[in-house]
DNA sequence: GACCAGATGTACT
DNA sequence: GTACATCTGGTCT
């Protein structure tokens, strides 16, 4: 598939977003990332995404209902890219789901480069193993910082959107694990909150 | 594989 | 004012 046929594909619609948190995590797996700035078109295959379930889960920005101009999207309608800044250095990029007043979201944390890689090694200060297998290179690779903090991922006019290129990716290809840091979480240190779609 | 420094925004006192 | 963060990259074992 040519980077014109990718950015001619419909980006995915609202009600994808506004379904249960695990759902459109579990569904983002396979589907494709496309970036376009003025240096050009990069696109991106999901293939590590994290679910955070609101005010009730220890490990979300959002957890007891804490609501501050940071996790402000998180708040808003879905599919909406959430962006913050962490350890002084790291952009992370969600996926606001569910609705408004229903702070949920989908960490992206990893993909495989299906357009552009050029460009992405350039934006990784010349990485060429392991472009975007964590949620901050990802955001490098893919030129995500606060600028697109709330942009609609159901727009190609955001220069940033989500669209899919083939059917849902089968489950025998997908892996549910615990997620990535929250053991003191308690009972949420536990939940299957953490999705890989495996290369095969 | 385990450990740790790094640089600053954010939340909370 | 201060503690710490949804990490990464480098170093050491």
């Amino acid at each position: 598939m040519t980077v014109r046929q990718i950015t001619r594909l419909p980006p995915i619609e609202r009600v994808f977003c506004e379904r249960p948190t695990p759902d459109v995590a579990r569904d983002l797996l396979g589907k494709l990332l496309i970036r376009r700035t003025q240096q050009g078109v990069t696109v991106l295959r999901i293939t590590e995404v994290e679910a955070y379930v609101g005010v009730s889960d220890p490990a979300c920005h959002t957890f007891g209902g804490r609501r501050t101009a940071r996790n402000e999207v998180m708040w808003g309608e879905a599919g909406r890219l959430y962006v913050y800044f962490t350890y002084g250095m790291h952009f992370c990029a969600n996926v606001v789901t569910r609705g408004e007043g229903e702070p949920e979201a989908v960490l992206l944390r990893g993909g495989a480069p299906i357009a552009g890689p050029a460009l992405m090694e350039a934006r990784r200060g010349g990485a060429r193993r392991g472009i975007a297998d964590g949620p901050a290179k990802l955001c490098q690779a893919m030129a995500i910082d606060r600028a697109l903090n709330g942009a609609d991922l159901t727009q190609r006019s955001s220069g940033i959107w989500l669209a899919a290129n083939a059917a849902p990716s089968p489950s025998h290809l997908i892996t549910t694990l615990p997620r990535v840091g929250v053991g003191y979480a308690g009972d949420a240190a536990q939940w299957p909150l953490r999705f890989l779609l495996r290369t095969e």
